[in-house]
DNA sequence: CCGAAAACGATCATAAACGATCAATTGCGA
DNA sequence: TCGCAATTGATCGTTTATGATCGTTTTCGG
């Protein structure tokens, strides 16, 4: 066997158990120990796995504590405050008792912290969303079925029957990649398939984005422009996406970072 | 057993109660208590968590304190270390890459511990086991579609058309509430009804009870005990139950203090 | 305030993992 | 086909992790 091939195996193992030992890759191979460590410890300035006494383990940056909230955290330390204040707006349009839908995201995970003390029906496919709700409030909670996407914190699923159909709200709650003329943007289509399926599930559509989304552009459209009847974003909206978005008859919420603001995101985080 | 999914486990562990004591990681990793506690060291100095006497905290003392974990500390009681030991038998059962189906209760959340250091595609109804094993495991995880229910942490849904139907595993594990001649007991028809959809998806069915639950009856019945493929309990399994079990053609488990779990009667007495 | 039980830290023997070295084998180009 | 270099496997001395033991400290209850 080929040195190659020994570091293709030795790189497939160590994904697939939480540290793969230099006996097992021994087996594998039927290399040698001596092979085995030289194959890790080449692999490991390469920065191709990180080694371990006793064989070595995968180079996920992210350990294990906090896979779930990991990328809402990583997702703009400076944008949370206009995203919260984006939120903020979001859940007053709410009234106690509303269904509401909400799709995964880290604007609209912003929502869970003004939710928590309301009272409202709750379909989300964010499991991150989910979570907090059930631990931090009284809202009665629903999910689609399907598998959890780690890096987004999103159930998705490939089937068509899944009880999103079973699921009717006044309002479902949005965010996006980008916003443009065409219509509403996203990036993956395995996104765009499930977000689909809780549009249909909504009468009115609301579209939370902070200003910088308006520059955006992606390849994939999730749905046109008009089918959006409100889009809260921040004072930061240029003038251009701003008459694109009067034109389209959308109602225009504009949530300003004020100081009575400020100091209350401070407190509810 | 190596250090890293030590590690792994303890970090885990001490995300479940206030305090994980040195004796609990003991009976989860089967090493010795000098080694925990040079891993809880090692860890501490790492800021991976909370040194304490008797054995480790988590950082972030938030989470548990509310919702989702505390009907399973109220239910845990003693019976701990024995559904312990039931859960890890139920867990060695399982292959590598295996698609199961964990039924939600006290007992089988119990798993999630074993579970850390392997990567199955496991579906579960439970939100507190999705939950875990999101966060501190690498297994891929499958949830059906429905309403959170906080008592059970529990997600059911009175629909018939969801994912359920979609996936197929070789094994189901569950609790129950009693188990006699009858068949298999519980107290709800909802969970009945829930649990009898995923039934449909398994092939082989394995009953994790603790040896209590043959003096209890209760009035509703789940199915037959001729469904039940594999039967996992402790040894304070009465004889009349053993023979009830072994005359239904099922394969009895009896998760005991042996030699793999080693020098913990003396500790827990 | 005292005594028992648990928890802890230190130490040591053992076994596993490791690194270095060297001989054997393989691969590759002339 | 030959020869050289690189790779591999085995051996051995060293390092490291682990588990058991023992003495000390802390906690709890009387």
């Amino acid at each position: 066997m080929h040195e190659r091939e020994r570091h293709r195996i030795i790189l497939s193992a160590v994904q697939e158990k939480p540290v793969a030992t230099v006996q097992d890759l021994v087996e594998l191979t039927s290399a040698s120990e001596a092979t085995i460590r030289r194959d890790i410890a080449a692999l490991h300035v390469q920065g191709r796995l990180r080694r371990v006494r006793g064989g070595a383990e995968a180079l996920h940056p992210a350990q294990i504590g906090s896979l779930a909230a990991k990328p809402f955290r990583v997702s703009e330390g400076e944008n949370v405050a206009k995203k919260r204040a984006i939120a903020r707006e979001a859940v007053a349009l709410c009234t106690e008792g509303d269904a509401i839908i909400i799709n995964g995201g880290t604007t609209t995970f912003q929502m869970v912290h003004y939710l928590t003390t309301r009272r409202l029906q709750v379909f989300t496919n964010s499991f991150a969303i989910a979570e907090h709700l059930v631990k931090h409030s009284k809202n009665q909670v629903m999910l689609p079925g399907g598998s959890i996407y780690r890096d987004q914190s999103i159930i998705l699923s490939p089937f068509e029957n899944d009880v999103t159909r079973n699921f009717y709200a006044r309002r479902m709650f949005m965010g996006a990649q980008g916003v443009g003329a065409l219509g509403v943007m996203e990036q993956d289509a395995l996104i765009i398939q499930a977000e689909q399926k809780l549009i249909n599930q909504a009468d009115e559509l609301v579209l939370m984005i902070d200003a910088s989304k308006f520059q955006r552009r992606s390849s994939l459209i999730l749905c046109p422009l008009d089918r959006v009847s409100t889009l809260i974003t921040d004072d930061a909206i240029p003038d251009s996406a701003r008459t694109m978005i009067e034109n389209a008859g959308i109602k225009l919420i504009i949530a300003g970072v004020t100081a009575g603001q400020a100091t209350e995101s401070s407190s509810a985080a």
